[in-house]
DNA sequence: CTGGTTGTCAAAGAAGCCTC
DNA sequence: GAGGCTTCTTTGACAACCAG
């Protein structure tokens, strides 16, 4: 017979009877623990040690405590690290029902990318730490709501206001951008009427921020989701 | 030595699941 | 539904050890 395939007659169930005839050094205490009787342990760790083919509990015999032998500790410390990565798989699956894990496709452009996801991100993967989000980026926003009505990506950053479509959006930023231009310019000598119609002066050395290729209105950064 | 405790081993049977 | 398989329980006989 294969070893390896010996072992996978090994099941979960003979894992945590090792695990508790270890930590409690009597069958019988193993046994109420796991709610079986104390020969059902007794069999499950003689069919293992028929399997892995090596004494893996030292039977003193009497009321000596049972002991892992050699064997028997470095077998559970696999099964340690099998059964924590099973915990892992069972919270993984739990959260991928609830939405809390798996891919989330992210659509944005580039000013997006430079300015305003790397803080999202890391506020994002505090809250979510099993999601794992996929970037999209496009030139063009059109495109990635294209993207978005298509099922490809989950939701993507847009700019108010949306086209039609089957989009529901959420405003997350106000992001004003103002107009640069040389202080001779037409616009800068109609400034006051425009001051005094609650617009904000532009200067040739200093700027919001704005990174947008649009160079006038306001704009409003969105969130848009199919 | 005796009784109590703990564990092994075997056999019979119950229960659940799967396949046909 | 019947039959086969697996798992577990129950029961009984037995062994090893400890305490009184």
């Amino acid at each position: 017979m294969n070893t390896r395939n010996g072992f996978l007659g090994l099941e979960l169930r003979h894992l945590a009877a090792l695990e508790a005839v270890g930590r409690r050094h009597s069958f019988g205490r193993a046994a109420r623990e796991l709610g079986y009787t104390q020969s059902a342990v007794s069999q499950q760790i003689s069919h293992m040690e028929r399997i892995v083919g090596q004494r893996l509990v030292d039977r003193p015999g009497g009321p000596k405590p049972v002991e892992l032998t050699e064997a028997g500790r470095l077998l559970l410390r696999h099964a340690d690290a099998i059964v924590a990565q099973l915990d892992a798989a069972q919270a993984d699956m739990a959260a991928l029902a609830e939405g809390a894990a798996g891919p989330l496709r992210v659509g944005i452009l580039q000013s997006v990318g430079a300015r305003i996801l790397p803080a999202l991100l890391l506020r994002f993967r505090e809250e979510w730490p099993r999601v794992e989000v996929q970037v999209h980026e496009e030139a063009d926003v059109a495109e990635l709501l294209r993207l978005v009505e298509r099922g490809d990506l989950d939701l993507t950053f847009a700019e108010l206001p949306l086209p039609e479509g089957p989009f529901e959006s959420r405003e997350i930023l106000r992001d004003p951008y103002i107009l640069l231009v040389s202080a001779a310019s037409r616009c800068e000598r109609s400034r006051d009427s425009r001051s005094s119609a609650g617009g904000r002066r532009a200067s040739p050395t200093a700027s919001s921020g704005a990174t947008s290729p649009t160079s006038t209105s306001s704009s409003a950064p969105t969130t848009t989701e199919r």
